[in-house]
DNA sequence: TGTATAATTGAACAATGTTTAATAATCTGT
DNA sequence: ACAGATTATTAAACATTGTTCAATTATACA
Protein backbone atom coordinates (compact mmCIF):
# COMPACT_ATOMS: atom_id res chain seq x y z
CA UNK A 1 0.00 0.00 0.00
CA UNK A 2 2.34 2.90 0.89
CA UNK A 3 -0.39 5.55 1.80
CA UNK A 4 1.50 8.59 2.92
CA UNK A 5 -0.87 10.52 4.84
CA UNK A 6 -0.28 14.28 5.18
CA UNK A 7 0.80 14.27 8.61
CA UNK A 8 3.70 16.28 9.48
CA UNK A 9 6.90 14.60 12.07
CA UNK A 10 5.03 17.05 15.12
CA UNK A 11 1.51 15.56 14.45
CA UNK A 12 2.42 12.30 13.97
CA UNK A 13 4.38 12.76 17.05
CA UNK A 14 1.05 14.06 19.11
CA UNK A 15 -1.04 11.06 17.43
CA UNK A 16 0.83 8.17 18.48
CA UNK A 17 1.11 9.79 22.27
CA UNK A 18 -2.39 10.54 22.22
CA UNK A 19 -3.18 7.14 20.92
CA UNK A 20 -1.26 5.43 23.50
CA UNK A 21 -2.62 7.44 26.15
CA UNK A 22 -5.22 6.29 25.67
CA UNK A 23 -4.61 2.76 25.15
CA UNK A 24 -2.90 3.09 28.61
CA UNK A 25 -5.56 4.27 30.37
CA UNK A 26 -8.09 1.80 28.90
CA UNK A 27 -6.40 -1.41 29.11
CA UNK A 28 -3.09 -0.41 31.48
CA UNK A 29 0.36 -0.41 30.85
CA UNK A 30 1.29 -3.66 30.68
CA UNK A 31 -1.00 -4.75 27.65
CA UNK A 32 -0.38 -2.09 25.05
CA UNK A 33 1.60 -3.34 22.42
CA UNK A 34 3.68 -1.31 19.40
CA UNK A 35 0.93 -2.72 17.30
CA UNK A 36 -1.70 -1.81 18.58
CA UNK A 37 -0.67 1.71 19.02
CA UNK A 38 0.35 1.72 15.01
CA UNK A 39 -3.42 0.31 14.54
CA UNK A 40 -5.00 3.00 16.54
CA UNK A 41 -2.81 6.09 14.39
CA UNK A 42 -3.63 4.14 11.26
CA UNK A 43 0.09 2.91 10.18
CA UNK A 44 2.41 -0.03 10.83
CA UNK A 45 4.26 -0.55 13.77
CA UNK A 46 7.78 -0.08 11.77
CA UNK A 47 6.58 4.07 10.96
CA UNK A 48 6.82 4.18 15.15
CA UNK A 49 10.28 3.78 14.91
CA UNK A 50 10.70 6.52 12.14
CA UNK A 51 10.21 9.01 14.95
CA UNK A 52 10.68 7.48 18.30
CA UNK A 53 13.39 5.45 19.31
CA UNK A 54 11.55 2.43 21.18
CA UNK A 55 8.29 2.27 23.42
CA UNK A 56 10.06 3.62 26.49
CA UNK A 57 10.76 7.24 24.42
CA UNK A 58 6.95 7.03 24.08
CA UNK A 59 5.83 6.12 27.53
CA UNK A 60 8.28 9.02 28.39
CA UNK A 61 6.21 11.24 26.24
CA UNK A 62 2.73 9.88 27.84
CA UNK A 63 4.33 10.20 31.25
CA UNK A 64 5.04 13.86 31.05
CA UNK A 65 1.26 14.79 29.97
CA UNK A 66 0.19 12.53 32.85
CA UNK A 67 2.45 14.66 35.05
CA UNK A 68 1.71 18.19 33.55
CA UNK A 69 -2.72 16.90 34.47
CA UNK A 70 -1.61 15.85 37.81
CA UNK A 71 0.16 19.29 38.70
CA UNK A 72 -2.80 20.92 36.88
CA UNK A 73 -4.59 18.75 39.69
CA UNK A 74 -3.04 19.86 42.27
CA UNK A 75 -2.60 23.55 41.63
CA UNK A 76 -6.33 23.57 40.94
CA UNK A 77 -7.07 22.53 44.89
CA UNK A 78 -4.12 24.71 46.02
CA UNK A 79 -5.79 27.44 44.63
CA UNK A 80 -9.64 26.73 45.88
CA UNK A 81 -8.17 26.32 49.54
CA UNK A 82 -7.82 28.85 51.81
CA UNK A 83 -4.53 28.81 54.34
CA UNK A 84 -1.40 26.78 54.13
CA UNK A 85 -2.37 23.70 55.73
CA UNK A 86 -5.74 23.61 54.05
CA UNK A 87 -4.25 23.98 50.75
CA UNK A 88 -1.48 21.00 51.33
CA UNK A 89 -4.25 18.88 52.78
CA UNK A 90 -6.60 19.85 49.09
CA UNK A 91 -3.65 19.13 47.23
CA UNK A 92 -2.70 15.79 49.01
CA UNK A 93 -6.15 14.08 48.41
CA UNK A 94 -5.54 15.46 44.91
CA UNK A 95 -3.10 13.30 44.83
CA UNK A 96 -4.48 10.52 45.83
CA UNK A 97 -7.68 11.73 43.62
CA UNK A 98 -5.65 11.45 40.41
CA UNK A 99 -4.08 8.07 41.32
CA UNK A 100 -7.35 6.54 41.89
CA UNK A 101 -9.14 8.29 38.72
CA UNK A 102 -5.91 7.24 36.24
CA UNK A 103 -4.88 4.22 38.33
CA UNK A 104 -2.75 3.16 34.86
CA UNK A 105 -1.79 6.60 34.12
CA UNK A 106 -0.02 6.48 37.68
CA UNK A 107 1.20 3.19 37.28
CA UNK A 108 3.01 4.30 34.11
CA UNK A 109 4.23 7.01 35.46
CA UNK A 110 5.86 5.68 39.15
CA UNK A 111 7.08 2.52 37.78
CA UNK A 112 10.91 1.85 37.28
CA UNK A 113 12.02 2.28 33.81
CA UNK A 114 14.38 -0.62 32.39
CA UNK A 115 18.24 0.35 33.71
CA UNK A 116 19.52 2.04 30.45
CA UNK A 117 18.46 5.28 31.01
CA UNK A 118 19.86 5.15 34.74
CA UNK A 119 19.69 9.08 35.48
CA UNK A 120 15.51 10.43 35.19
CA UNK A 121 15.34 12.01 32.04
CA UNK A 122 15.35 15.85 32.64
CA UNK A 123 11.30 16.28 31.12
CA UNK A 124 9.85 14.63 33.86
CA UNK A 125 12.67 16.02 36.48
CA UNK A 126 11.40 19.48 35.82
CA UNK A 127 7.97 18.63 36.27
CA UNK A 128 8.43 16.97 39.56
CA UNK A 129 10.00 19.39 41.05
CA UNK A 130 7.06 22.08 40.02
CA UNK A 131 4.98 19.71 42.15
CA UNK A 132 7.54 20.07 45.12
CA UNK A 133 7.67 23.93 44.79
CA UNK A 134 3.52 23.67 45.26
CA UNK A 135 4.51 22.71 48.47
CA UNK A 136 7.43 24.30 49.50
CA UNK A 137 5.28 27.47 49.17
CA UNK A 138 2.75 26.35 51.50
CA UNK A 139 5.71 25.17 53.69
CA UNK A 140 7.19 28.96 53.36
CA UNK A 141 4.18 30.51 54.44
CA UNK A 142 3.64 28.39 57.49
CA UNK A 143 6.92 29.28 58.84
CA UNK A 144 8.72 32.40 57.01
CA UNK A 145 11.74 31.80 58.80
CA UNK A 146 12.69 28.16 58.26
CA UNK A 147 15.65 27.61 56.27
CA UNK A 148 15.34 26.65 52.56
CA UNK A 149 16.60 23.05 53.36
CA UNK A 150 14.11 22.80 55.51
CA UNK A 151 11.67 23.91 53.59
CA UNK A 152 12.67 21.48 50.52
CA UNK A 153 13.24 18.42 52.73
CA UNK A 154 9.15 19.08 54.41
CA UNK A 155 7.92 19.11 51.22
CA UNK A 156 9.72 15.66 50.44
CA UNK A 157 8.44 14.10 53.56
CA UNK A 158 4.87 14.97 53.08
CA UNK A 159 5.17 14.10 49.50
CA UNK A 160 6.64 10.72 50.66
CA UNK A 161 3.84 10.03 52.76
CA UNK A 162 0.84 11.17 50.51
CA UNK A 163 2.75 9.09 47.15
CA UNK A 164 3.14 5.92 49.86
CA UNK A 165 -0.34 6.64 50.47
CA UNK A 166 -1.72 6.44 46.87
CA UNK A 167 0.83 3.93 45.51
CA UNK A 168 -0.30 1.84 48.53
CA UNK A 169 -3.42 2.13 48.23
CA UNK A 170 -3.85 1.21 44.15
CA UNK A 171 -2.05 -2.13 45.22
CA UNK A 172 -4.31 -2.78 48.13
CA UNK A 173 -1.54 -3.24 50.29
CA UNK A 174 -2.88 -1.11 52.96
CA UNK A 175 -5.13 -3.24 54.81
CA UNK A 176 -7.11 -1.21 56.87
CA UNK A 177 -10.78 -2.04 58.20
CA UNK A 178 -11.91 1.48 57.50
CA UNK A 179 -12.54 2.71 53.62
CA UNK A 180 -11.09 5.37 51.93
CA UNK A 181 -8.45 4.63 54.01
CA UNK A 182 -5.66 6.76 51.97
CA UNK A 183 -7.45 10.27 52.91
CA UNK A 184 -7.37 9.48 57.04
CA UNK A 185 -4.07 8.74 56.34
CA UNK A 186 -3.16 12.13 54.32
CA UNK A 187 -5.13 13.86 56.34
CA UNK A 188 -3.56 12.52 59.58
CA UNK A 189 -0.08 12.50 57.93
CA UNK A 190 -0.94 16.64 56.86
CA UNK A 191 -2.68 17.65 60.45
CA UNK A 192 0.62 16.14 62.54
CA UNK A 193 3.04 17.57 60.53
CA UNK A 194 1.61 20.91 60.29
CA UNK A 195 0.87 20.64 63.64
CA UNK A 196 4.53 20.01 64.83
CA UNK A 197 6.12 22.25 62.14
CA UNK A 198 3.90 24.87 64.19
CA UNK A 199 4.84 25.00 67.49
CA UNK B 1 17.25 -37.07 26.91
CA UNK B 2 14.66 -37.07 29.72
CA UNK B 3 16.64 -37.65 33.09
CA UNK B 4 14.63 -38.02 36.24
CA UNK B 5 15.81 -36.39 39.11
CA UNK B 6 15.56 -37.53 42.57
CA UNK B 7 13.85 -33.96 43.52
CA UNK B 8 10.52 -34.51 45.52
CA UNK B 9 7.44 -31.97 44.53
CA UNK B 10 8.54 -29.55 47.34
CA UNK B 11 12.69 -29.63 46.66
CA UNK B 12 11.68 -28.70 43.01
CA UNK B 13 9.05 -26.05 44.29
CA UNK B 14 12.24 -24.69 46.38
CA UNK B 15 14.78 -24.68 43.51
CA UNK B 16 13.02 -22.76 41.46
CA UNK B 17 11.78 -19.96 43.77
CA UNK B 18 15.38 -20.06 44.98
CA UNK B 19 17.03 -19.92 41.62
CA UNK B 20 14.21 -17.28 40.68
CA UNK B 21 15.45 -15.18 43.82
CA UNK B 22 19.11 -14.81 42.93
CA UNK B 23 18.19 -13.56 39.02
CA UNK B 24 15.87 -11.09 40.62
CA UNK B 25 18.76 -10.29 42.70
CA UNK B 26 21.08 -9.83 39.91
CA UNK B 27 19.34 -9.00 37.00
CA UNK B 28 16.11 -7.58 37.96
CA UNK B 29 12.66 -8.55 37.54
CA UNK B 30 12.18 -7.64 33.76
CA UNK B 31 14.40 -9.40 32.81
CA UNK B 32 13.74 -13.00 34.06
CA UNK B 33 12.57 -15.64 31.67
CA UNK B 34 11.06 -19.07 31.76
CA UNK B 35 14.00 -20.33 30.64
CA UNK B 36 16.30 -19.00 32.66
CA UNK B 37 14.86 -20.12 35.28
CA UNK B 38 14.76 -23.69 33.88
CA UNK B 39 18.58 -23.73 32.99
CA UNK B 40 19.32 -22.31 36.43
CA UNK B 41 17.43 -25.51 38.05
CA UNK B 42 18.47 -27.64 35.14
CA UNK B 43 15.32 -28.38 33.78
CA UNK B 44 13.70 -27.12 30.61
CA UNK B 45 10.72 -24.77 30.90
CA UNK B 46 7.66 -26.85 30.49
CA UNK B 47 8.57 -28.40 33.91
CA UNK B 48 8.12 -25.11 35.35
CA UNK B 49 4.59 -25.50 34.72
CA UNK B 50 3.79 -28.95 36.22
CA UNK B 51 4.56 -27.14 39.48
CA UNK B 52 3.29 -23.61 39.00
CA UNK B 53 1.01 -22.28 37.16
CA UNK B 54 2.57 -19.50 35.47
CA UNK B 55 5.78 -17.13 36.12
CA UNK B 56 3.28 -14.80 38.58
CA UNK B 57 2.91 -17.74 41.15
CA UNK B 58 7.03 -18.07 40.95
CA UNK B 59 6.83 -14.78 41.72
CA UNK B 60 4.96 -14.71 43.72
CA UNK B 61 7.00 -17.14 46.10
CA UNK B 62 9.74 -14.82 45.78
CA UNK B 63 7.52 -12.26 47.15
CA UNK B 64 7.05 -14.28 50.08
CA UNK B 65 10.51 -15.03 50.67
CA UNK B 66 11.57 -11.03 50.34
CA UNK B 67 8.53 -9.71 52.59
CA UNK B 68 9.86 -12.35 55.32
CA UNK B 69 13.40 -10.99 55.19
CA UNK B 70 12.35 -7.68 55.19
CA UNK B 71 10.42 -8.36 58.81
CA UNK B 72 13.12 -9.98 60.01
CA UNK B 73 15.25 -7.13 59.41
CA UNK B 74 12.66 -4.56 60.98
CA UNK B 75 11.95 -6.86 63.89
CA UNK B 76 16.10 -6.89 64.36
CA UNK B 77 16.33 -3.29 64.30
CA UNK B 78 12.87 -2.78 66.90
CA UNK B 79 14.73 -5.16 69.23
CA UNK B 80 17.77 -3.19 68.75
CA UNK B 81 16.59 0.33 69.65
CA UNK B 82 15.21 1.50 72.86
CA UNK B 83 12.13 3.55 73.39
CA UNK B 84 8.83 3.73 71.05
CA UNK B 85 10.40 6.62 69.23
CA UNK B 86 13.80 5.33 68.50
CA UNK B 87 12.16 1.99 67.66
CA UNK B 88 10.29 3.44 64.80
CA UNK B 89 12.90 5.19 63.45
CA UNK B 90 15.19 2.53 63.18
CA UNK B 91 12.67 0.23 61.43
CA UNK B 92 11.84 2.97 59.47
CA UNK B 93 15.76 3.38 58.42
CA UNK B 94 16.04 -0.50 58.15
CA UNK B 95 12.94 -0.55 55.58
CA UNK B 96 14.92 2.07 53.61
CA UNK B 97 18.01 0.06 54.02
CA UNK B 98 16.16 -3.02 52.71
CA UNK B 99 15.55 -1.44 49.90
CA UNK B 100 18.09 0.16 49.09
CA UNK B 101 20.26 -3.30 49.62
CA UNK B 102 17.32 -4.92 47.56
CA UNK B 103 16.16 -2.78 45.10
CA UNK B 104 15.13 -5.76 42.83
CA UNK B 105 13.46 -7.72 45.16
CA UNK B 106 12.14 -4.68 46.60
CA UNK B 107 10.76 -3.66 42.76
CA UNK B 108 9.38 -6.93 42.33
CA UNK B 109 6.91 -6.80 45.88
CA UNK B 110 5.87 -3.67 45.57
CA UNK B 111 5.18 -3.43 41.40
CA UNK B 112 1.75 -3.97 40.53
CA UNK B 113 0.75 -7.54 39.58
CA UNK B 114 -1.56 -7.92 36.27
CA UNK B 115 -5.36 -7.15 36.78
CA UNK B 116 -6.35 -10.46 36.59
CA UNK B 117 -5.91 -11.84 40.21
CA UNK B 118 -7.38 -8.42 41.71
CA UNK B 119 -7.33 -9.24 45.03
CA UNK B 120 -4.05 -9.66 47.01
CA UNK B 121 -2.80 -12.78 47.96
CA UNK B 122 -3.63 -13.96 51.36
CA UNK B 123 0.08 -14.88 52.01
CA UNK B 124 1.46 -11.60 50.92
CA UNK B 125 -1.16 -9.59 52.94
CA UNK B 126 -0.69 -11.48 56.93
CA UNK B 127 3.24 -10.56 56.42
CA UNK B 128 2.51 -6.80 55.71
CA UNK B 129 -0.24 -6.81 58.42
CA UNK B 130 2.59 -8.28 60.23
CA UNK B 131 4.68 -5.56 59.53
CA UNK B 132 2.40 -3.08 60.34
CA UNK B 133 2.02 -4.61 63.74
CA UNK B 134 5.34 -3.93 64.61
CA UNK B 135 4.48 -0.37 64.27
CA UNK B 136 1.20 -0.73 66.37
CA UNK B 137 2.74 -2.21 69.24
CA UNK B 138 5.45 1.21 69.77
CA UNK B 139 2.54 3.23 68.79
CA UNK B 140 0.66 1.69 71.63
CA UNK B 141 3.06 2.04 73.93
CA UNK B 142 3.64 5.64 72.83
CA UNK B 143 -0.43 6.27 73.85
CA UNK B 144 -1.75 3.19 75.71
CA UNK B 145 -5.32 5.16 75.76
CA UNK B 146 -5.79 5.83 72.38
CA UNK B 147 -8.22 3.93 70.02
CA UNK B 148 -7.18 0.75 68.62
CA UNK B 149 -8.38 2.72 65.06
CA UNK B 150 -6.33 5.37 65.22
CA UNK B 151 -3.39 3.25 66.34
CA UNK B 152 -4.01 1.32 62.95
CA UNK B 153 -4.11 4.25 61.38
CA UNK B 154 -1.22 6.49 62.55
CA UNK B 155 0.75 2.99 61.86
CA UNK B 156 -0.38 3.23 58.16
CA UNK B 157 0.51 7.18 58.23
CA UNK B 158 4.17 6.25 59.28
CA UNK B 159 4.19 3.54 56.83
CA UNK B 160 2.92 5.61 53.47
CA UNK B 161 5.93 7.59 54.31
CA UNK B 162 8.30 5.37 54.94
CA UNK B 163 7.46 3.26 51.77
CA UNK B 164 6.85 6.86 49.93
CA UNK B 165 10.24 7.70 50.27
CA UNK B 166 11.79 4.44 49.61
CA UNK B 167 9.73 3.94 46.45
CA UNK B 168 10.86 7.34 45.15
CA UNK B 169 14.03 7.40 46.37
CA UNK B 170 14.96 3.73 44.64
CA UNK B 171 13.52 5.54 41.25
CA UNK B 172 15.20 8.96 41.72
CA UNK B 173 12.31 11.31 42.13
CA UNK B 174 13.42 12.98 44.92
CA UNK B 175 15.30 15.53 43.61
CA UNK B 176 16.83 16.18 46.50
CA UNK B 177 20.38 18.57 46.63
CA UNK B 178 21.68 16.55 49.82
CA UNK B 179 22.44 12.72 49.84
CA UNK B 180 20.52 9.89 51.99
CA UNK B 181 17.96 12.50 51.57
CA UNK B 182 15.22 9.43 52.16
CA UNK B 183 16.92 9.05 55.46
CA UNK B 184 16.73 12.75 56.66
CA UNK B 185 13.25 12.43 55.47
CA UNK B 186 12.46 9.28 57.20
CA UNK B 187 13.64 11.23 60.55
CA UNK B 188 11.63 13.87 60.01
CA UNK B 189 8.78 12.37 59.56
CA UNK B 190 9.15 9.80 62.82
CA UNK B 191 10.27 13.17 64.58
CA UNK B 192 7.50 15.02 63.99
CA UNK B 193 5.16 12.37 63.80
CA UNK B 194 5.30 11.26 67.13
CA UNK B 195 6.23 14.94 68.22
CA UNK B 196 2.70 16.20 67.44
CA UNK B 197 1.16 12.11 69.25
CA UNK B 198 2.54 13.39 72.59
CA UNK B 199 1.14 16.27 73.39
C1' DT C 1 8.70 14.44 -17.44
C1' DG C 2 12.44 12.05 -15.01
C1' DT C 3 15.14 11.56 -11.06
C1' DA C 4 16.44 12.00 -6.38
C1' DT C 5 14.47 11.94 -1.68
C1' DA C 6 11.74 10.83 1.80
C1' DA C 7 8.00 8.16 4.11
C1' DT C 8 5.91 3.83 4.78
C1' DT C 9 5.41 -0.88 4.42
C1' DG C 10 5.96 -5.84 4.74
C1' DA C 11 8.43 -9.28 6.05
C1' DA C 12 11.71 -11.07 8.84
C1' DC C 13 14.29 -11.83 13.44
C1' DA C 14 15.12 -13.35 17.93
C1' DA C 15 12.92 -13.84 22.27
C1' DT C 16 8.96 -14.28 25.22
C1' DG C 17 5.23 -17.24 28.11
C1' DT C 18 2.63 -21.21 27.68
C1' DT C 19 0.63 -25.73 25.90
C1' DT C 20 0.87 -30.43 24.56
C1' DA C 21 2.02 -34.76 22.31
C1' DA C 22 5.64 -37.77 22.66
C1' DT C 23 9.25 -39.97 25.28
C1' DA C 24 11.95 -41.61 28.97
C1' DA C 25 12.17 -43.10 33.71
C1' DT C 26 10.12 -45.11 37.52
C1' DC C 27 6.64 -47.85 40.04
C1' DT C 28 3.45 -51.75 40.55
C1' DG C 29 2.06 -56.30 40.60
C1' DT C 30 3.03 -60.88 39.49
C1' DA D 1 12.97 -60.29 36.84
C1' DC D 2 9.76 -58.92 33.58
C1' DA D 3 5.40 -56.61 31.50
C1' DG D 4 2.36 -52.99 31.99
C1' DA D 5 0.66 -48.81 33.91
C1' DT D 6 1.99 -44.35 35.61
C1' DT D 7 4.39 -40.46 36.16
C1' DA D 8 8.03 -36.85 35.13
C1' DT D 9 10.29 -34.52 31.67
C1' DT D 10 11.25 -33.04 27.23
C1' DA D 11 11.11 -31.22 22.62
C1' DA D 12 8.73 -28.84 19.65
C1' DA D 13 5.27 -25.90 18.47
C1' DC D 14 2.20 -21.61 19.00
C1' DA D 15 0.93 -16.98 19.21
C1' DT D 16 2.88 -12.49 20.52
C1' DT D 17 6.21 -9.38 21.58
C1' DG D 18 9.76 -5.28 20.30
C1' DT D 19 12.70 -4.03 16.73
C1' DT D 20 15.21 -3.78 12.18
C1' DC D 21 15.68 -3.18 7.31
C1' DA D 22 15.40 -3.89 2.42
C1' DA D 23 11.91 -2.99 -0.80
C1' DT D 24 8.24 -0.13 -2.32
C1' DT D 25 5.52 3.78 -2.87
C1' DA D 26 4.62 8.67 -2.78
C1' DT D 27 6.31 13.22 -2.99
C1' DA D 28 9.69 17.08 -4.25
C1' DC D 29 12.75 18.97 -7.29
C1' DA D 30 15.10 19.82 -11.60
Amino acid sequence: MGRRSEHSREELTQLIVDATLELVREQGPASVTARQIAEAVGYTPGMLYSIFDNLQAIYLRVNVVSLDSLYEQCLKAQKKARGPERSIRAMGLAYLQFAADNANQFQLMFQPMPPTDTAQPVELGVRIRSLFELIETELRALDPNASDSAIKLGARTLWSGVHGAAALSLTDQLYSDEKNSEQLIVSMLVSRFVDSWQR
